[in-house]
DNA sequence: TCCTTCATGAAAATGATTTCCATTATTAAT
DNA sequence: ATTAATAATGGAAATCATTTTCATGAAGGA
């Protein structure tokens, strides 16, 4: 079900307008796609959940589209290390990127480390006060990943 | 000063040979270049300094070279998210890929940080135990890297 | 030496993402 | 509503790091 505010307006129209972007049929598809996605999908994969419905809009647009979105803080992008981009609503990570992935490097499966996440965050903060204090570096962002075997592929290596 | 053992033979070559690979001026030429760079070469750098000297040694061969290195551990390779690979010495992380990189957006200096890292290990042991408990999840690697502005460059933003 | 295997370089292929450019849709001004 | 200015679009072509292909040149063993 598509989220709408109490003006009949879907939640990331007020944002977008904002930001002097048009709202456009195919800008609405795309996000949909990402809203109601299970997660982390790829230019692609959301391509090919926009073209059944709508088989005219290109696969530029929806690049286009995902980096305006990730500009004005819609949608994160993540990098797995195996070549595409993916790309997760921001709502869903509960707007914070101190949200961990663990990527099966067997099955690709991507679990997100939402739960407890708390006491990550905490000695996550903890590290890069030592490191901001120690090398007089202002860090802006991370990039935290965890490779390896998921439960159903333990055993294959 | 260039790693040797007692035997005279370069300080790699044994683990070279003993995994079933020739040693071939090429391979020398591009080891001798990770050895003594500073750190954090591309495939196209280490083709940059290895030309003037062996105009014949083409990028294909680097690359080749690079993934055995990776592959018997010599060398570990890391994402800078810039869209091209960096090599680095196993030696001179001290052997552990826990060694973590500071990025600055703003001039691209990659900054090590190794000293004092125990606690760093510590905390991101923790977090490992801590995820592999929860998700039945086995961590073989991961991927840390923090971005933000570095000394010469904040208030540049 | 003869032979099998490995190594190499040049050129072509790859594949995700960008850029170009001509066309269309949307908004703003009249 | 017409018109003018601006933004959005799609398809084709360009990018660019990395891989693949393929024909040729070493190196080592029997
Ligand atoms: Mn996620
Ligand atoms: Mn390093
Ligand atoms: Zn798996
Ligand atoms: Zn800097």
């Amino acid at each position: 079900m598509p989220r709408r505010n109490g003006m009949g307006a879907a939640w990331w129209q007020g944002k977008f307008k904002g930001c002097g972007y048009r709202i456009t049929l195919s800008r609405e598809a795309i996000i949909d796609v990402l809203t109601k996605a299970n997660k982390h999908l790829s230019a692609e994969d959301i391509y090919m959940r926009v073209h059944p419905k709508y088989p005219n809009i290109g696969l530029t647009t929806i690049y286009r589209t995902l980096d305006i979105l990730v500009n004005i803080g819609i949608i994160f992008k993540f990098d797995f290390g195996d070549g595409r981009a993916r790309y997760e609503l921001v709502e869903n990570t509960k707007g914070l990127n101190y949200h961990l992935h663990l990527i099966c490097v067997n099955c690709n499966r991507i679990i997100d480390y939402t739960d407890y996440i708390d006491d990550v965050i905490e000695l996550i903060d903890q590290i890069e006060k030592g490191l901001s204090l120690k090398y007089n570096f202002k860090i802006t962002n991370h990039t935290i990943q965890f490779y390896g075997f998921c439960k159903e592929c333990a055993g294959k290596e």
